[in-house]
RNA sequence: UGGGGCGUGGUCCAAUCGGUAGGACACCUCACUGUUAAUGAGGAAGGUGGAGGUUCGAAUCCUCCCGCCCCAG
C-alpha cells in the first residue's frame, strides 16, 4: 500500500503533526515543498536538497509540458528518474499560470488557451490535459486544474470561477480515475482537489463541498495569498479547513512567509509551498531567526557575522554576512547558491520546530516569536 | 612649437536655431507568497574645468588661462 496518510496528533490549535507516505518514501507533516518550477529549485543541486533534509518537491506541469515536454520525460523514465530525485515530488497544474500569465491567456469552460511565454505558440490546457500531463510525469501528488482569480474579486467572478473549478475537478478526477484504471497504476499517483472562492466564506464552504463529493485523497486550498491581508488569508483557510475531512492531508497553496507559517498550520494545514524563500534569496533577502536580513545594504559591508548565529546551515558555518554582501554587489552566482541555501534551510528548519513545537503542545508560543522577530527589523 | 579636438552627477555619454541639464551603469533603499522573475520600483547625486565677456537668457557664442588627446615638425 504505497500511499497513505496518518494524523499522527492534533495539538489545542488544531494543527495536526502526521505523515504522509508515498512511493518515493515518507514525508513527515507538516511540510513545506521547495519549489523546483522547472525540476529544478533554482540554485540547488539535488544533492544539496537532500542534504538540507526535504523530503518533497514541487515542480510545475505547465512549464515541464512546454519544455521539455512531458512524453520527453516519460520516455526518460519520468521525472523522479528525469531530475534524479528519487523523493516524493507534488506537481502544480498550471492552474496559478491562469493566474500569473494573465496577458498570455484565455480561460473558457473547456480549459485555457495559453500562448506560451518562450516562443508565443498557442496551448490549449485543460483539466484533462493537465492531468494526462502529470501522469507522464509521474508524479506522486498531482493537482487538478483550477481556476485561480486575483483578489479582490467581485463575488460573480469569484463564483464564475469556483463553479469552472469545480467542474474542472469533476473531469479533471474521472480521466485521472480512467487512466490509472486503464493502466492498472491505481496506487501509482494521488490526484488533489482545489477549494476556490477568493475572500467569500460560504463560496469557500460550497467550493470544499462540492470538491468531497469527489472524494479526493487530499484536499488544496488556492487562490490566496495573492495579495488579500494576512487575516483573510488566515480566515479564508480556517473556512475551508473546517469542512475538510481530518483524515485527508490539507495543502495550503503558495504560502508563506516565515512569521506565517505557524499560523497556517495552526488552522490544520498539512502542508505548504512558496517561492519566497528562492526567490528572495536570489534578491539578497534572508530569512532568520531574527527577522529578515536584507543583505545588500550597506550596514553589513564588514558585517563578521554569520547570516544568523543561530543557524547550524553549512553556509552560517563557514560564511561571513560581508562575504554574501560582496558576492551579490558582484553578481557571482554563488550568492544565490548560497542564500537560496540559507533560506530552503531556514524554511525547512521552521518546519522541523513547527513538528516539535506540536508534539510538546507550545505551537503557539513558537508563532508570537517568529512574529515577534519579523515585526521589528533585522539583527 | 604649429594646427586640430575635447573638458557635463562616481563612470561613460545626451542636451534641436543659445531658452534654464537628461540617460545608462555604479551607488543607496524598498518590494517579492501554487516562479514568464539573478526581477521590478523608488531615491540620492551635477549647475556643465577656471576667470571674464556678449545676451532678457550661455553646457551651447567670444577672449584668456588650466588640463587631456590627436596630427605635424
Amino acid at each position: 500500500m504505497p500511499f497513505s496518510f496518518e494524523v499522527l496528533k492534533t495539538d489545542s490549535t488544531g494543527a495536526r503533526r502526521g505523515r504522509l507516505t508515498t512511493p518515493h518514501g515518507m514525508v513527515q507533516t507538516p511540510f513545506f515543498l521547495p519549489v523546483g518550477t522547472q525540476a529544478s529549485v533554482k540554485a540547488l543541486t539535488q544533492e544539496t536538497l537532500e542534504e538540507l533534509g526535504a523530503e518533497i518537491l514541487l515542480a510545475n506541469t505547465y512549464h515541464l509540458y512546454l519544455r521539455p515536454g512531458h512524453e520527453l520525460i516519460r520516455r526518460l523514465g519520468g521525472l523522479h528518474q528525469f531530475m534524479s530525485w528519487p523523493h516524493a515530488i507534488l506537481t502544480d497544474s498550471g492552474g496559478y499560470q491562469v493566474f500569473s500569465l494573465s496577458e498570455l491567456r484565455k480561460v473558457t469552460d473547456e480549459g485555457v488557451r495559453f500562448r506560451s511565454h518562450l516562443d508565443g505558440a498557442e496551448h490549449l490546457l485543460t483539466p484533462e490535459k493537465a492531468t494526462e500531463i502529470q501522469l507522464a510525469l509521474g508524479s506522486d501528488i498531482a493537482m487538478v486544474l483550477d481556476e485561480c482569480i486575483e483578489t479582490p474579486a467581485p463575488r460573480e467572478e469569484a463564483e464564475a470561477a469556483l463553479q469552472r473549478t469545480t467542474a474542472w475537478a469533476h473531469r479533471a478526477r474521472n480521466y485521472f480515475l480512467e487512466c490509472a484504471r486503464r493502466d492498472g497504476n491505481l496506487s501509482a499517483q494521488w490526484q488533489f482537489g482545489i477549494v476556490q472562492g477568493a475572500t467569500f466564506p460560504d463560496l469557500r464552504r460550497e467550493s470544499a463541498r462540492q470538491l468531497l463529493d469527489l472524494d479526493f485523497p487530499g484536499y488544496a486550498v488556492g487562490g490566496l495569498a495573492v495579495g488579500e491581508p494576512h487575516e483573510i488569508t488566515c480566515a479564508m483557510t480556517a473556512e475551508v479547513t473546517a469542512h475538510l475531512p481530518k483524515d485527508r492531508p490539507r495543502y495550503l497553496m503558495g504560502v508563506g512567509r516565515p512569521e506565517q507559517i505557524a499560523d497556517y498550520v495552526a488552522l490544520g494545514i498539512d502542508m505548504m509551498d512558496c517561492v519566497l524563500p528562492t526567490r528572495a534569496a536570489r534578491h539578497a533577502c534572508l530569512y532568520t531567526s531574527e527577522g529578515r536580513v536584507l543583505i545588500k545594504n550597506s550596514r553589513y559591508a564588514e558585517d563578521q557575522r554569520p547570516i544568523d548565529s543561530n543557524c547550524s546551515c553549512a553556509v552560517c558555518r563557514r560564511y561571513t554576512r560581508a562575504y554574501l554582501r560582496h558576492l551579490f554587489a558582484a553578481g557571482e552566482m554563488t550568492a544565490a547558491i548560497l542564500a537560496t541555501h540559507h533560506n530552503v534551510h531556514f524554511y525547512l528548519d521552521i518546519m522541523r520546530q513547527i513538528r516539535e513545537a506540536i508534539e510538546f503542545g507550545n505551537l503557539a508560543k513558537f508563532s508570537s516569536e517568529m512574529h515577534a522577530h519579523y515585526a521589528a527589523d533585522p539583527a
